[in-house]
DNA sequence: GATGTGAGTTGATACGTATAGATCGTGGAT
DNA sequence: ATCCACGATCTATACGTATCAACTCACATC
């Protein structure tokens, strides 16, 4: 942490000096507050030596005596900078940036602190405690780096849900349960009797959201809780042609997948079917219980949408709310998402 | 300007309470720094008490005593934010946001302060104070910002060569000369004997570039200045059917064009000149002298593409250098561009 | 035994700001 | 004439850190 170079910048102090009154009174011209109003005389006398010189407040004085800043941070706990376009997350940061400009917040991308670097709390410091208030995102969390975020109080809302034992911490995140069951209500009607929700090995609450919404849906359909069949992966190599299968032999005719960025669970599970010769959606429907790998000309995956712009700036709302607001409980928000037709699923056809 | 909420976080004199030392002592055990080596026993307690009350440094603080923040701001003139994927802009912020991580530094992006919203010292504050130093970026500059900044010695890189009188400041910008000279030597070699060149009325520096690059190779090939025209151009509204019928009959063979954002004047050209029955490049060769318009089937613009991702990461590695570097008088960088062979000029056809 | 020597620690200070509390006129009410 | 109220300004302080200069103490040197 090297000293900064070059010539002092012009303190309140001096400006003060130039216009013959005291610091206090530079301040107050400034920022007003309490202390009582300044005689319209001293005050352009003040405004003239700070044009003479160049004044500019210093913004870590300020942050010292405890004020903010004006500044949200972005920290993502999977390297998301830089930001690729086709970047799964790239719409949520369209989202936290549109909003923070709009409420007049500069925006701090932890570029130096993610998770291959040590973290939150790397090289003994909170790198976040540079802005006012956080922003975070991830899917690979670390639970200890956000439990210690709560305990030392920090301000930041968490996009995706995420639960702490312990502490009551703030997030946006989208609706998983809900449409996950009218999927699977739709599938019965459809005429499906087993279906498997396929799971990522580390889909955490998301992933939980997605078994509720499955037995949920199940239960109004009038399935039997013995009909659902959960199973987990953790990418491409997890889906070989014997558990494919398997599945089918146990009477499978439709699978709800977990997404993932890359999504590659679902996309060997369509390539394992079709090389087994099972046709999608006739022998087997699937199913992206959130976003979808991208329509082909023939394909358009039966999915739902997460509103990612949309979570973005809700996140950096509550956020604001935490830091602006008056002493309220931490807030949660759980958004809809938008079903996308597909032709992925359809009645059972008996081979 | 509010106060922060929620309790107040350790600090380096309570760690020095509960250890048994002094708060100098807790600093030199995170820092170093002179004041002699601290001992095993004493940094073993020290460390201890970091731990159990979960303390991280306050960067305001260091801020304060003039410490670096390892922060590097990105400020745009024109509205950049939030940055949507086509953006024209997006490829240098890849190459900031990556050189930035790669050096261990975050990244503050100036999304409240950009020219719509008063510019750099909107509300009497130089907002990019928030950062050790700063990138900036964009067409529509405010020289006065810049002057300013020099002025009040602040370390900042810009992208783009501009040149500020009495001040000599630091930036990353392509060659424009170069690329633009071998093309007008290749338009004569192709027996254009009336070159065009068509500026942004706006275009600056750069466009003065372009025109220095019109002249040197004009004089290479054996042109004579008044061969030369150099006309302005503010959009499409500026080309009209009887401006381009002008120039062909004064016996203008080739346009050479300085591009902009959306490169309107380019393919206003373009459209005008196919409508009056020209045909590119057979009646008409045009080029541009920059990042062209995206091909399509049947064109490809003949052009030269700025590297822009580089020039991203030159500009924050000439501003690490200036923040971490000796005292180095400011440093410039100019890089170059490579050539993009299209279809869009070729030998004159006699109409 | 006097005198350095150097490792280890600490008190004091400055960075620039916001603000609580004290001060000082000045004029109006009593 | 005295007191009060109030507008305008100032003095003093705290925020949390890094660092300089001073200090202590043990030990080696002559």
């Amino acid at each position: 942490m090297r000293k900064r170079a070059g010539p002092r910048r012009p303190t309140q102090v001096e400006i003060a000096q130039r216009a013959g009154v005291s610091q206090a009174t530079v301040s107050l011209v400034l920022n007003g507050g309490p202390g009582g109003p300044v005689a319209e005389e001293t005050r352009r006398r003040v405004q003239q030596a700070i044009e003479e010189l160049g004044y500019a407040v210093n913004p870590a004085a300020r942050a010292l005596r405890g004020m903010t800043v004006k500044t949200i941070g972005l920290y993502t706990f999977e390297s998301v900078f830089p930001v690729d376009q086709r970047d799964f997350y790239h719409p949520f940061l369209l989202g936290v940036e549109e909003e923070a400009a709009r409420l007049g917040y500069d925006l701090l991308l932890f570029t130096s602190a993610n998770t291959a670097q040590g973290g939150v709390y790397a090289r003994g410091r909170n790198a976040l405690l540079k802005a006012d208030g956080c922003v975070l995102l991830g899917r690979h969390i670390s639970r200890d780096d956000l439990a210690n975020l709560a305990k030392e109080n920090f301000p930041f809302v968490f996009i995706g849900r995420r639960d702490i034992e312990g502490t009551e911490l703030s997030y946006v995140a989208p609706d998983y349960v809900t449409p996950t069951a009218a999927l699977v209500e739709e599938l019965a009607a459809l005429g499906h009797q087993r279906i498997l929700l396929l799971r990522q090995t580390d889909g955490a609450e998301p992933g939980d959201d997605r078994e509720l919404g499955l037995r949920q849906g199940a239960q109004a359909a009038g399935l039997r809780p013995d009909d659902l069949v959960v199973e987990f992966s953790s990418g491409a190599e997890d889906i070989g042609t014997d558990r494919v299968a398997g599945w089918v032999r146990e009477g499978i005719t439709a699978v709800v997948v977990e997404p993932s960025e890359d999504n590659a669970t679902g996309l060997a599970l369509a390539d394992v079917a079709e090389a087994a010769g099972l046709r999608i959606p006739d022998h087997l429907s699937v199913a992206f219980l959130g976003s979808a790998p991208p329509p082909t000309a023939t394909r358009i995956w039966t999915s739902f949408e997460i509103p990612r712009v949309e979570i973005g700036r809700a996140a950096v709302q509550l956020l604001v709310n935490l830091l602006e607001g008056a002493e309220q409980p931490p807030l949660q928000l759980v958004v809809p998402c938008t079903d996308v037709r597909g032709n992925s699923i359809s009645r059972v056809v008996r081979r």
